[in-house]
RNA sequence: GGCGCCUUCGUCUAACGGUUAGGACUCCAGGUUUUCAACCUGGCAAUAAGGGUUCGACUCCCUUAGGCGCUACCA
């Protein structure tokens, strides 16, 4: 048998990263067993529903290079297409399909009508928690005549269709990650399956697209542990056989709550944008509850398809530990070439300002730059602090930061004046690294690596930490160098 | 409140019933460096508690405690 994984978000605005978990183990499931993953758009509550937020699903999962196997994707306009004959997989193209199955639930005898009315449901609530009951619907309406149910809805009455759960037994399944889990079909509510609007609940729809689409193996957070034996109840009662269940744990913040806005981003866009790389996001989150049971902690996906099993999930939730994601980044930053990271770098080099349109000969000078920038970025994000001084000089520092340990002014105007004119002979064309070094290093014997070094490093920069100075004067050329040191010697006059 | 799930360093986690309880991040110290970062070396740090079972328990069983989730005509 073939196996068929699902995701299925609701497409409210953005992706979760919790939600791009999600959908990474299931996809990795598919492809480690030649399988299939397919992506489904539960969009049965109008009043959340966002406009562009399945366009957005669709993109990022093309960015992480999670390629659908079947479900809604975007054609060259942009415009959402259906992949995939088990489909439409947008609930929302098929909503009749819901309403019929609800129906043959009435006809067996496994749901019901409900005429109660929101304020009723209200007020029933309000009066079993006064009384210290657990608060769940009273089934008024569970066991109303047919006759009677006919005339109201003839009449016009609102009504919602309910599940008929069983009085008493239990429900048992075994849990793919938590192994026998049990459940008392008495504790359990009649849950409502079709709502007054007509639109199914997510229960329903889960349960018939499951089917219909032949998903064998639900892998889901564990938020949707309880209402497990519902769904089961719902594949007896269409007499359907069951996939199998496996419920994730958790992502919580810090405070060990459940991840949420509050504590941290939790949009997969929030991390796109501050500079996490795709490898990194992925390395991370698929460690977060799941481990491969070797100190290996390094993974291309390529890797996780090969390591990645159902029985290495853990059971516990995960704090989403920020120090830990910014050095993986890191990781991943220094692994990259310098090509490769410059066209990375550039779209958040032109959101500092720092650059507009750049031509064809101010490439190579990035690419330095960048080269420069690589072992102190954490995120990609950061360029701006890190880079700034190639762009424009720094004017506030204070002359004592020139000032190297034991110097005083006056020697540290002379040291910057011996350097400058070591420098003014230099032709802009032979401006780089090793000449500059050859030029300096008699006057660095002579008095010391620390007088020359450091002020001329603070001449460039204007910071109290920054790359080496020669590197940085070779960015910068000729002019600019010896401007620098002019204004510094200023400063210190 | 009810139901369910969970519990190894601060965090992510490893450990056929037999290990000085291992690795990674963080933090600290040292090295390297003109500075910072990076890098290298080292260090601090855990089996929730209490009972069993066993020659032997992180591992199996029970109890307690704590945490989290669900308890909607949201998903």
């Amino acid at each position: 048998m073939q196996i068929r994984t699902r995701f299925a978000p609701s497409p409210t605005g953005y992706l979760h990263i919790g939600g791009l978990r999600t959908a990474l183990y299931n996809w990795l499931i598919a492809r480690k067993n030649n399988g299939l993953f397919i992506l489904r758009i539960e969009d049965t509550d109008r009043t959340r529903f966002v406009p562009g937020a399945t366009e957005n699903l669709i993109k990022i999962f093309k960015i992480f290079g999670l390629e659908l196997d079947e479900g809604p994707i975007l054609n060259e306009k942009g415009e959402i297409i259906e992949k995939g004959d088990s489909g439409p997989y947008i609930q929302s193209r098929k909503i009749d399909i819901y309403r019929a199955a609800a129906e043959q639930l009435i006809k067996n005898d496994r749901a019901y009508y409900c005429f109660c009315s929101s304020e009723e449901l209200e007020l029933n609530r309000a009066e079993q928690i006064k009384n210290g009951e657990p608060p769940r619907y009273n089934r008024r309406c569970r066991d109303l005549n047919n006759k009677e149910v006919q005339k109201r809805i003839e009449a016009g009455e609102p009504y919602v269709v309910r599940l008929k759960i069983p009085l008493q037994g239990k429900v048992k399944f075994n849990d793919l990650v938590r192994g026998e889990v049990e459940f008392d079909y008495s504790l359990l509510d009649d849950q409502v399956l079709l709502k007054s609007d007509g639109w199914p609940t997510y229960h329903l729809a889960v349960v018939i697209d499951d089917h219909h689409m032949k998903i064998t193996h639900i892998l889901r957070a564990e938020e949707w542990l309880p209402s497990t034996p519902k769904h089961i109840y719902l594949y007896q009662a269409f007499g359907w056989e069951l996939p199998q269940f496996g419920h994730l744990p958790l992502l919580l913040n810090p405070d060990h709550s459940k991840l949420s806005k509050r504590h941290a981003d939790v949009a997969v866009e929030d991390y796109l944008a501050k500079g996490y790389l795709v490898e990194t996001i992925i390395n991370f989150i698929v460690l977060l509850g799941w481990n491969p049971g070797t100190d290996q902690e390094i993974f291309s996906l390529q890797e996780l398809i090969q390591e990645f099993s159902i029985e290495k999930i853990q059971k516990a939730g995960a704090v989403f530990d920020v120090k830990k994601l910014d050095w993986l980044n890191s990781y991943y930053i220094k692994k990259k070439n310098i090509e490769e990271l410059t066209s990375l770098i550039l779209p958040f080099l032109k959101q500092t300002g720092l650059i507009d349109d750049l031509t064809e000969e101010e490439l190579p000078k990035i690419r330095k730059i960048v080269a420069l920038s690589q072992d102190r970025l954490k995120r990609l994000n950061e360029i701006g602090e890190v880079a700034s001084m190639f762009f424009n000089p720094r004017l506030d520092y204070s002359s004592d930061l020139l000032i190297w340990k034991s110097e005083t002014k006056s020697s540290t105007i002379k040291n910057l004046e011996d350097i400058k004119n070591l420098f003014i002979n230099i032709d802009n064309r032979d401006f780089d690294k090793q000449r500059l070094n050859e030029k300096i290093v008699d006057l660095t014997a002579k008095v010391g690596n620390g007088p020359i070094f450091w002020p001329l490093r603070v001449a460039l920069s204007g910071e109290k930490n920054s790359p080496p100075p020669l590197e940085i004067a070779e960015i910068l050329g000729r002019k600019k160098v010896l401007l620098r040191i002019d204004r510094a010697i200023n400063k210190l006059k």
